[in-house]
RNA sequence: CGGGGUAUAGCGCAGCCUGGUAGCGCAACUGCUUUGGGAGCAGUGGGUCGGGAGUUCGAAUCUCUCUACCCCGACCA
């Protein structure tokens, strides 16, 4: 490509409204330009990046046996409120209706229409096990689109469903696309986890993410020092303390606590650590409200919480009217002793003396609170997040926390959706049995910006290799006036590109600090800079943008150069 | 959804308080000079001042309203 025949448009200023250094440098490279609120122009430049990824991922995919198509982005509301989730996906839904006042929505997801799709056209087990996945555009009406294409409302995803007679059937196809997806991230060049993951909304039993690790995350990671074992926090087991809770050495005492009523003002107030605190939260239960109680200097992980029977789905915290009427105070003095409703402790809490709670009366709390002596509780549960420094959860090693860019997810869906919309297949027995499935999604576009937030510096991107949306740039210096500069830089060009390597050469009329500037900016991983000075000695200068270092190389050497990098 | 903020040339912003028909930097275009790290000089083009309504002789500026966009918030217990 010669860079007077392409649309390139970069820019000096940051965009105001870019927060994330990915989003950022999508702008000012020129590869994005936002149409509205979570929407974005791929320009040319931004379109050679997702097409790389894309063809590994469809590359991987085909490989693991999976069969490519395409489904309609516009869903019929039927199929949504078979699995009644036409209600239930709630406002993420963009719903539509057609010139008869039909209702549909622009697809967030495919697993009705896949499904739709497989019962209509698999009927015996003979043509199982078989996985279909396509690669488009989907809507989510996300809360708050951010972070340019991280959290974009329409988006590319790469998704997957498999269909299976049996659970042993889809551990196996789970397996080979959980490999699959290894070979994905490894390919494209990114630093990535698989983690165990909740399985949340869509159902299912297995699943797991794939992050890509950048401090910039919005999840957080928890890995072990010990093993592989890595979990997204949402996920992440602890442990029972296996310390003994120490005897009881205070009275009971009443404090007026003043108006202090976070967890740190009162500690502040009392000179104390927050781990001497407990902190009581009320939510909505299933049978009336429930307690949750938790360590002070420990978070609540909702979705522990909300996966407990006794807890009603969705989590929800009380009003503050509700609270009165349970606890007789207001959020800031509420306790555990003769608290009067389901009270569930974290497993820390158990093993905790001599403790601060609320007195369940405006500004007051209590002090060398014990339990059996104090107050008691009705069951204990893992109610936290897990932290650095806790057990890993399979016992080796200790755990450490890291930010993650959650670019896939894969799940072991198993009958929900084949039950809900009823399709069945022959068994062997010449019986109608449900179908089990899998699903498996990658986020394309969002690969994109997880792999800016990895590899950047303070010049612009630095591309993997695989992904660059150019491989190598070639800057003739002074090519307008030096005959044996333009000579010498359209030689390498023609050679290079008749070798299938994806070079541009910057062909402007203009200055050599924008060149080198904009082929930074844009993190061409080889540069080859041609000017008169090193020509008279029969050489020219490479640079990988990565090492950013100039290497004098003969001319006649250069493409063999160029060639081994590519191939290392 | 709640709270806050912004909207003026492609981008970043000033002007608004105190009303008089719009300006700066970057980008773009032309010319000359410069030519190995985002150049200099001279010149040029480009704006229904987010939309609508109102007040006024006169509105980017004051008032009302609508819209769009951005930020914060679901851990006070």
């Amino acid at each position: 490509m010669r860079t007077t025949q392409f649309h390139l448009q970069t820019r000096k200023e940051t965009p105001a409204d870019a927060e994330v250094i990915s989003h950022q440098l999508m702008i000012r490279t020129g590869m994005l330009s936002r149409l509205g609120s979570g929407l974005y122009n791929w320009t040319p430049l931004g379109l050679k990046v997702l097409r790389n990824i894309e063809k590994i991922v469809r590359e991987e995919m085909d490989k693991a046996g999976c069969l490519e198509m395409i489904m309609p982005t516009i869903q019929p509301a039927g199929l949504w409120e078979e699995t009644g989730r036409w209600d239930k996906y709630g406002d993420l839904l963009l719903k539509i209706k057609d010139r008869a006042g039909r209702d549909f929505c622009f697809g967030p997801t495919h697993e009705e229409v896949i499904t739709d799709f497989a019962r209509k056209e698999i009927k015996s087990y003979k043509q199982l096990p078989i996985t279909f996945y396509q690669i488009q555009t989907k809507f989510r009406d996300e809360i708050r689109p951010r972070f340019g294409v991280m959290r974009a409302r329409e988006f590319l995803m790469k998704d997957a469903y498999s269909f299976h007679l049996s659970t042993d059937c889809l551990k196996e196809t789970y397996a080979k696309i959980h490999q699959a997806y290894c070979n994905i991230f490894e390919r494209i060049g990114l630093t990535y986890r698989p983690v165990e993951a909740d399985s949340g909304e869509i159902g299912g039993t297995g699943s797991h993410e794939f992050h890509v690790l950048a401090e910039s995350g919005e999840d957080a990671i928890a890995y072990s020092t010990g093993s592989d074992y890595a979990a997204n926090v949402e996920k992440c087991e602890v442990l029972a303390p296996t310390k003994p809770r120490p005897e009881a050495t205070q009275e009971l005492e009443i404090v007026d606590t003043h108006h202090k009523k976070s967890i740190t003002e009162v500690a502040d107030f009392l000179s104390i650590s927050p781990k001497k605190l407990i902190k009581t939260l009320l939510v909505e239960g299933v049978d009336g409200p429930v307690a949750l109680v938790l360590r002070g200097d420990h978070e609540l992980n909702e979705i522990k919480a909300n996966n407990l029977p006794e807890v009603a789905a969705p989590f929800t915290l009380l009003e503050d009217d509700a609270i009165k009427k349970v606890a007789l105070c207001d959020a800031g003095s509420i306790g555990v002793k003769d608290l009067n409703c389901t009270i569930i402790v974290d497993r820390a809490v158990t093993i905790m003396s001599d403790f601060v709670t609320g007195a369940n009366e405006n500004d007051k709390h209590l002090t060398g609170v014990n339990w059996e002596r104090d107050a008691s509780y009705g069951q204990v549960a893992d109610l936290r997040n897990a932290k650095a420094g806790d057990p890993s959860p399979d016992g080796k090693g200790k755990i450490k926390i890291a930010r993650g860019i959650e670019v896939g997810h894969i799940f072991q869906l198993g009958d929900t959706y084949t039950q809900s919309m009823n399709a069945v297949v022959l068994n062997e027995q010449g019986k109608s049995q449900h179908m089990t499935m899998g699903c498996y999604g990658i986020g394309v576009s969002r690969v994109v910006a997880a792999a800016i937030e990895q590899n950047h510096d303070e010049k612009g991107i630095v591309w993997p290799q695989q992904i660059a949306p150019f491989t190598v740039a070639i800057l003739p210096m002074n090519m307008k006036k030096s005959e044996r500069v333009k000579q010498a830089a359209n030689d390498l060009y023609n050679e290079l590109k008749a070798l299938g390597v994806d070079v541009i050469i910057d062909d402007r009329k203009i200055r050599p600090g924008v060149m080198f500037a904009d082929a930074e900016l844009l993190g061409i991983p080889h540069h080859i800079t041609i000017g008169d000075r090193s020509l008279d000695e029969g050489e020219v200068e490479y640079k990988s943008r990565k090492e950013m270092e100039n290497v004098r190389i003969k001319q006649s050497d250069i493409v063999g150069h160029i060639q081994s990098l590519l191939e290392a």
